[in-house]
DNA sequence: TGTACATCAGTGAACGCGCGTTCACTGATGTAC
DNA sequence: TGTACATCAGTGAACGCGCGTTCACTGATGTAC
């Protein structure tokens, strides 16, 4: 019994993990369950023995964390000096025009924040749990309170210029709105990294 | 045969601005033809002798002047001393908690960024002007280049809470966003207003 | 001015397709004895 | 160990609905004579 336990919760995870992926590059309403279920080498009959229907699935897909939050979270890993140095790091990875389109795919706060608003409730509270979790970590990185405003703006500067990057078919507007966040995003947990190891790489 | 004309354009813009009010507040998805035409005051089959499909409307949707970019306009009429105060005042009602559930149906840049990445390149293309065009509005208010990252960036950060906080059910969290981009656009854009004018509401 | 005809915006029923969801069935795995 | 039965994850065909799109028709407006 317990071995067929282990094994749903696998299955679970590799339909929500397809779903991630697939509502990302898709959005909500163009990404079909059949894409979802074969992505997870399924097919579609099966996908109703695991979740109550599509929105159910939406709603915990936007909740589950994305290989992003997975980053913050390594960087954890790191030695504590390192730690706000590693978040700058990475917003530069997530604003860097040649791995747009992979980010695209990759980041859930973005690529979803629209199908979220427009969902239903669950859609929005498990949007607003997954960004409130985003704020803790990069919290915890820069050891100042999740409450703090620079935060929340570094990370709307981050996915607004992010998301609009994606709607613009002309290169120069891409790499400009990406290249002033990346500027912004710097200014703004700058101010959390002491001095003498803000100008160096890690 | 001109009346006819000057109907027809009449027409087309009613369905236009209905397409417009219905996209922001649904969705490209879920926005139906019907819904658009009704609010236009006609029925479904109409709508193709006005329109080639929904993708075309959309497109034309998203570069059509909506009411942020009349009021960036509309600007224009107060007294060149103002212009970059009265740009901070409609940043100011744009990111206003009370007003966020208006402000969503009418601003497009944040509500349709998703549906215009997801969208043919027509769609893209289209949203790249109206980015462009809003853009250099800001420009000719704060008489500076429309190539200024803080423009951008200012963009980016009141689209980015925008659409973040509409994506979020707990109250905290949604104004703390807009707080956040309103204390960051209002630095950004502080610097380009003439210092004895910038604490006065015009 | 009046009559016959042409044009064309708009109507609403119908078409067709796609997709979310259901369900009877299969076959592999696990359990009882 | 072997045999019979139970369970249940997965399959794939079918259902049903909704919506984009089409089209034959209507009726109002405009034109010719």
């Amino acid at each position: 019994m317990s071995r067929k336990t282990r094994h749903n919760e696998k299955v679970r995870a590799r339909i929500l993990a397809a779903a991630g992926d697939v509502f990302r590059a898709e959005g909500a309403e163009r990404a079909r369950i059949d894409m979802i279920m074969e992505r997870a080498g399924l097919t579609r009959g099966a996908f109703y023995a695991h979740f109550a229907s599509k929105s159910v699935l939406f709603a915990a897909a936007v909740e589950e964390e994305d290989s992003v939050l997975r980053l913050l979270r390594g960087r954890s890993a790191t030695s504590p000096d390192a730690l706000g140095l590693g978040l700058l790091y990475i917003f530069r990875i997530l604003l860097d025009p040649g791995r747009h389109a992979g980010i695209a795919s990759a980041w859930t706060l973005p690529a979803l924040m629209r199908d979220a608003a427009l969902g239903g409730a669950a859609a929005r509270a498990a949007y607003g749990r997954a960004l409130a979790e985003t704020l803790a970590e990069m919290a915890r990185g820069l050891r100042c309170g999740p409450g703090e405003p620079a935060l929340a703006a570094a990370l709307a500067q981050a996915c607004g210029a992010h998301a609009m990057a994606a709607a613009c078919s002309e290169e120069p507007l891409r790499a400009h709105l990406l290249a002033g966040a990346k500027a912004e995003v710097e200014r703004l947990l700058g101010e959390f990294i002491p001095k003498r190891s803000r100008d160096a790489d890690p």
